[in-house]
DNA sequence: AAAGAAACTGTTCTTTAGAACAGTGTTCAT
DNA sequence: ATGAACACTGTTCTAAAGAACAGTTTCTTT
């Protein structure tokens, strides 16, 4: 569909972008394919156009968009920390283990909502299936019975279901070999599970 | 950390920004505030700038970036097909059924891989704790033995864990109540499992 | 009451950038 | 062989946009 030429151009469009978060002037195109001319970045960029791969807000600078980038939702950016949120109660040693970018209209919560995520170690959710391994994405807010949440117990992380029995509020792990868990003290819910990504070669059996 | 007003510019330039595709210029700016001068926007950008919430590029016309942005992976967008995908392996009448977008490091696919995703109906798949509702991401690749596959059968897709044995593929269905499935001609594979994605109010029992 | 930041006004200067026009040479399918 | 895209050159004009400077006003904060 594209021609070689008009390939490398979107191809530098693209790494231009990644790279600066803006894009190039019909300027800098000529430069940085060597053209004598102005006029050629722009009969590029006018086929690009009419190909559908851009669009061109007239009249304005660096006005490219691609149009992928327009109908997509707003991306949020959730931030990884590890398997053991210890001390994540006292919002200093957040460990980040990286980032998760994801749209907000395919978590389904909302753009302001506060969101984490933790990797999975060990299968007392089992019977939740959740895997060891798997990544859950939580969401700081007040937990309703039978939500699965992160609660700080003995200075740990556990991933246990919020459940309330003759208004005691207690957690519940997914398989039948982990037992209950009243609450001595009190209970920090660090947050409520809002979805779950399984990824890579976690998939083979 | 923000005074209100910077507050509300900031929400300026998203919005903008989601709309557009591109940044506002500080003239755009004045007249949306209803600034007599162009200095307002410019002091308040570098206010901005000073707070780390956005970068700017010296000299370059709508040339701010939020920072987050540019630390982000790559983002693709991943179809979502429906349910069932018949007729998907003729390729035309795939009816999309909105849009994930995820970056390209979570996923854990190469950024050229082709994928898109179905949602999972049924508990045929539910030993190997894909649920009814998950959303699974498939890449479109050659299968290995182990991997769990979306293929075509009778007209209908089904997710199954692909198999060889005795030099025969087969398909395995992670569920002790149904049967294994062995192709009568030829087996067709539409997509590898890479990925799972569990949402929403589906978290509660 | 003094100091300082924040939130502006008004103006000028210069660079950056888009748009348009009239061409040339090349490839490629009809 | 003959259009029709494609890939350019060279030039000019003008609008858009950033940068800088010298102020004023209104809040806080000390």
């Amino acid at each position: 569909m594209l021609t070689q030429r008009q390939q490398q151009l979107l191809e530098f469009l693209k790494e231009y972008h990644s790279n600066n978060g803006l894009m190039p002037s019909t300027r800098e195109i000529q430069v940085h394919f060597g053209f004598a001319s102005q006029t050629a970045a722009v009969s590029h960029l006018k086929a690009l156009e009419k190909k559908g791969v851009i669009q061109k807000v007239p009249g304005k600078a660096r006005a490219l968009v691609f149009p992928e980038q327009l109908e997509r939702e707003e991306i949020i950016d959730i931030p990884i920390y590890g398997q053991i949120a210890a001390g994540m109660a006292s919002e200093t040693e957040q460990q980040n283990e990286g980032c998760l970018s994801i749209d907000v209209a395919t978590l389904g919560v909302p753009r302001s909502a506060k969101t984490f995520a933790l990797k999975v170690r060990g299968d007392s959710m089992i019977d939740a299936h959740i895997m060891s391994g798997d990544c859950v994405i939580l969401e700081l807010k007040e937990p309703r019975r039978g939500d699965i949440v992160a609660a700080l117990i003995d200075g740990e992380t556990t991933l246990k279901r919020y459940v309330i029995n003759d208004g005691m509020p207690y957690l519940q792990a997914e398989n039948e070999l982990y037992p209950d868990l009243v609450p001595v003290r009190e209970l920090v819910i660090q947050g409520v599970m809002v979805a779950l990504l399984r990824r890579g070669e976690g998939m083979v059996a």
